[in-house]
DNA sequence: ATCGAACAAATTGTATGCAGTGTGCAAAAT
DNA sequence: ATTTTGCACACTGCATACAATTTGTTCGAT
């Protein structure tokens, strides 16, 4: 159920009115741990959350649980839930898997995309692009991750569409801790401009191969980063 | 979290004293809808269910939660939560993105398995074949979904592992429901053999084509059992 | 001094109670 | 007879209270 991610506003733009407190302390928390405010491998305390988000346990709970099922938090039996920490080894997978989605989902979005979703692409990758020549980093971030929400959306295939979103949310998070040290903007924006071509020619096959590049290359170049910072957390599991 | 989805027996099959009750109560309503004792469209008191499940209504909503994120169990503000009717439209869908996956997996798995992995799948799909000459139908169903788990399994990336078994428990719905009616046994088992020839020969490309198509025939058979069996759900989303 | 056991503080897990909101029935107005 | 309004019931949403389990600490034994 989360919408796109989107690090600076709130997720859902229309009718954010009607949601439950466990839905909007998941929302927060969300944020929060993908903007590193919550420092991956740190212990939450419920009590203390709970007053700091002004709800009481039980909602917090219910939103614990979502953010678990997202594997952003890890919920250990009668222990406090960890903050999940994006552990190198990690990176390589998370990022081969999206790849391989977004690649299926680019090949069907070429099929099925209407023309005024084409349009809505381009706008954002109009955007996108002055967004990175004005340097702005957090609009630009936050706008490429809604591209590559928008092509799986094009799709047309919502449960793909939801396993796109259960893997998602985490790689903005490692994508976020890396964004200053991420000296593949160029790059980024150019590979953007190539998948939008290729769907605008209805060519699937390529549109799939170029975003399945361009989500390994972002893959591998934050492995790098990481690798650089020696981020490294071991964290065992048992 | 959930496992693999087997009908028959519990999630876990060791140590599965050591998991609360919220666990517990989404494992068992997960099979419940699964067989079909929850009937698709039907609405779940809270009060009442958690008094057949013997556990009080807080650990419940959290289980809700879970399901909810499974797509098994749709939940609406101050409604009762409603049990996920599988539309006919939605079927063809969910194993395209299946057909994605599994394809991946598959690939993946080509390249990565052990010998020992390659042996217990030979293994399974043995005792599959034995199921099918005694007509044993359901250990026939269990098995064959514990050998797609088994195969997305060896690919060795837990975020695709993921997003499959998010999607998974509602074919396994889908599937159980015509189990019946299906009349591709004989097809599926020979499938089986191929895919696993494949993988054994170290044949990605090979094994992610056959397994690709067999998910797909899989959905469109299941496709033509509902549409003949009149199981058509309307049921709008407002 | 170090290791271990028992106790105490803290924290998670579960149950229950109360308030807000939707649902259905009934009575009245058109 | 049909539609509308109001009321009462039922159910969900949230908070608080209680029970169970873990963790930190202190005291004692080796």
């Amino acid at each position: 159920m989360p919408k796109t991610v989107d690090v600076k506003r709130a997720r859902k733009p229309l009718k954010l009115k009607r949601m439950g407190l466990p839905q909007r302390a998941a929302d927060r928390m969300r944020t929060m741990i993908i903007k590193g405010e919550l420092p991956p491998g740190s212990r939450t305390q419920e009590t203390q959350l709970s007053k700091s988000l002004g709800v009481s346990r039980t909602p917090l709970r219910e939103a614990m649980k979502v953010l678990a099922a997202e594997k952003l938090i890890e919920l250990r039996p009668n222990r406090s839930p960890r903050i999940a920490n994006l552990d190198v080894k990690g990176i390589p997978q998370l990022f081969e898997a999206l790849a391989g989605i977004e690649r299926l989902a680019a090949e069907f979005a070429a099929e099925r995309a209407t023309d005024n979703d084409l349009q809505r692409l381009r706008t954002l990758q109009t955007r996108m692009e002055g967004f990175y020549r004005d340097g702005k980093l957090e609009d630009y971030f936050s706008i490429n991750g809604e591209i590559h929400c928008t092509i799986v959306r094009m799709a047309r295939n919502t449960p793909l569409q939801q396993a796109h979103e259960t893997l998602i949310s985490r790689a903005e998070r490692a994508r976020y801790l890396a964004l200053g040290a991420d000296r593949r903007w160029s790059d980024s924006v150019d590979e953007h401009a190539g998948i939008l071509a290729a769907l605008e020619a209805r060519d699937g096959e390529a549109a799939g191969r170029l975003l399945r590049l361009h989500v390994q290359r972002t893959g591998t170049a934050l492995l790098e980063v990481f690798a650089s910072q020696r981020l490294n957390n071991p964290a065992a599991s048992p």
